[in-house]
DNA sequence: ATATCAATTCAGAACGATTCTAAAATCTAC
DNA sequence: GTAGATTTTAGAATCGTTCTGAATTGATAT
């Protein structure tokens, strides 16, 4: 415990390896959203949400360097982009092989780690290609089902 | 064979019976929609393609009708929204449980039988949420894999 | 048929998320 | 420091989609 906010000692170290390791230039814009990201827990974030949080810890980014930045992340291999929503796009700090509950009403999402879960009896892809990932995307909601017809909110 | 173009006779009869069903005024667009939505095989088409194809059949639609006439459809359980692409909606005439493979070079979408595929071990939802739906997105590429830093398009 | 009235369509404006632009600021290497 | 490449940025542009309110159409009663 208390092992996860190193973000009292050498706040930078961490974030900045990984930047190097990513061969990304440690600008103050990435290492701030990096610090953002990937000290503390794993989670799941929004452009917008991303760009309120900088701002609110008085980080001076603009919206396009974040859309950059995310990118260039993804790209590294630092982030991963979760497809979920027609509209938005959700970026997960936790780049291993897992799937998602995904809330559409509050938008919230969860990791399922991959052991939890397991897609068998695959048929192979099209001719000629191959498959580069699975997601599988478990949309839950408030439980009330079964109702249909006089549901009036 | 040959059984279903059904278009030659009666083009309108199975369209206007979904539609009747669903409690939907049988109007001029939504029939046309409907022809090229429902005869022939299943299909999955976003907005601006049915809009197109309704264009080349010389069908006059609002683009705005097409989406309202995709999601009325879509509530009515004629069609369902697979959400595989962060900016734009896909909808498939195919309102059975099951899956897809999704090319993202092409954006072109190819339906998994839910008998071909299963998923198990799923963990039990967050307290308080039912699963509403499951999907399962098999991204595919051309096959080319394991090369990393030396490919240049 | 015709009038009536609700449901539907439509063009265009508005919108939210994202990408683009090209000018200014910042990094790195010397 | 300085030079040159990279990065950031504000704002415009773009994209898919939704909203608006007026005009049209469809269903029903007459």
């Amino acid at each position: 415990m208390g092992m996860h906010g190193m973000s009292t000692a050498r706040p930078y170290k961490h974030v900045l390896d990984r930047l190097q390791e990513a061969g990304l230039r440690p600008t103050r814009q990435r290492l701030a959203l990096g610090r953002l990201l990937f000290e503390g827990e794993d989670r799941h974030v929004t452009a917008e949400q991303l760009h309120a949080e900088a701002r609110h810890a008085r980080i001076s980014v603009s919206l396009a360097t974040i859309y950059n930045t995310l990118h260039q992340f993804t790209a590294a291999g630092l982030l991963r982009e979760v497809v979920v929503d027609a509209g938005r796009s959700y970026f997960d700090t936790n780049v291993h092989e897992h799937h998602h509950f995904f809330n559409e009403e509050t938008g919230h999402l969860l990791d399922i780690e991959e052991t939890r879960l397991s897609v068998s009896d695959l048929p192979p892809p099209p001719a000629g290609m191959c498959i580069s990932r699975v997601d599988v995307i478990v949309r839950v909601a408030r439980t009330e089902p079964a109702i249909k017809a006089q549901a009036a909110e």
